[in-house]
DNA sequence: TAGGTTAGACAGACAAGTCTTACTCGGCCT
DNA sequence: AGGCCGAGTAAGACTTGTCTGTCTAACCTA
């Protein structure tokens, strides 16, 4: 069926570019080895992605769904018991991720980084980062906390910052902010 | 003199860079494009610096001194009325410095995750935002807070979440850290 | 048969770093 | 005092390697 193939060598490139991507960044990975790796011509790829923007922004979807929605979001809810609970767990499976020895970091803090707030998949990836801000917010107006918009924003900058401290090695970080997320719950409280 | 001219000539070389680096990231500008800028010639660059690396990590130590001390801590400690007062006006000087057009985030954040940890640009990088660090856990000695390490580390978080958030675009994210900084030296104090 | 696929050559741009040639100029020697 | 030497510099060609993206030709397979 052509269908089928044409939907297998897709999903191969672009869980291909989502393993590189995610461990190296995108400008340190080239095409030429996208394609070794996927085991798929390059004709084949520029067949399903007319450039690599193309294909990052693919990749950038990509991760919000497995990791935004399909690991932050839901193992938070999963495990939290009432609301502001699933909203502290957000750092529980923070500290676990940071405790990977494959951790990778924000993908689209990576992203905005290295490609620029102007460009094309940096703008992107701003759009991802709001996304995750407006889960925190949706997860606030569960919890009726005050302000849930500005409660997030707020939110999002201990999520950030103790991502970078991650990445430097400080290993508790995701602790650290949970100690602080502690405290803005309960200045946001009605 | 010989001597001077020599001088003369490394500064024109590193201001240069200075500006393209802090602004473009380490990847995006070529050495073509500092010594055309510089008007120097390529010899001339790699006399002083053997490698563009070496000239990455000459350029992160001035970041050091022009940005992290004759910014950031001078500007603080002169501001702020006593240690505490100095600590918040961390980010009063975070808000002044977002609200720039030129404002180009924290360039050590940016060569670690465009760079890598593992390369020496980004372990290089690590070691200057560990000065950072430290100069906000010595503040937070003066101002007899306890745990002064921990304290800093928690700190440095809110920084680094900051100028995420100012970067996406947040321009009044350094308020929203102050408030939960706020926060957090009255969980420190004695 | 037609459309997707593979393998790989190729173009064009750009990167870092080396090297050659000519120039400038302070300090030293005769 | 005048001429020369050597170090630093300018300008830019050049090497080597990388990148994205195009294109050709043969090859499945529904």
């Amino acid at each position: 069926m052509v269908a089928s193939t044409a939907t297998s060598a897709r999903e191969k490139i672009l869980s291909t570019a989502y393993a590189l991507f995610t461990q190296r960044g995108i400008r340190d990975v080239g095409v030429d080895e996208i394609i070794a790796r996927a085991g798929i011509a390059k004709a084949t790829l520029y067949r399903h992605f007319p450039s690599k923007d193309d294909l990052v922004l693919a990749f950038l979807q990509q991760r919000e769904q497995l990791w935004t929605f399909a690991t932050v979001e839901s193992e938070a809810r999963r495990r939290g018991a009432d609301p502001e609970g699933q909203l502290l767990a957000i750092f529980d499976v923070f500290d676990d991720w940071f405790g990977r020895d494959d951790f990778e970091a924000c993908s689209f803090i990576n992203v905005l980084v290295e490609m620029g707030r102007t460009h094309v998949t940096g703008r992107a990836s701003i759009q991802h980062l709001n996304t995750i801000r407006s889960v925190v917010e949706r997860m606030a107006e569960q919890a009726s906390l005050r302000e849930p918009a500005e409660f997030a924003k707020s939110w999002h900058i201990l999520m950030k910052g103790s991502i970078i401290s991650a990445t430097e090695g400080d290993r508790q970080a995701a602790l650290r902010a949970k100690a602080m997320a502690r405290q803005l719950i309960a200045a946001h409280r009605s």
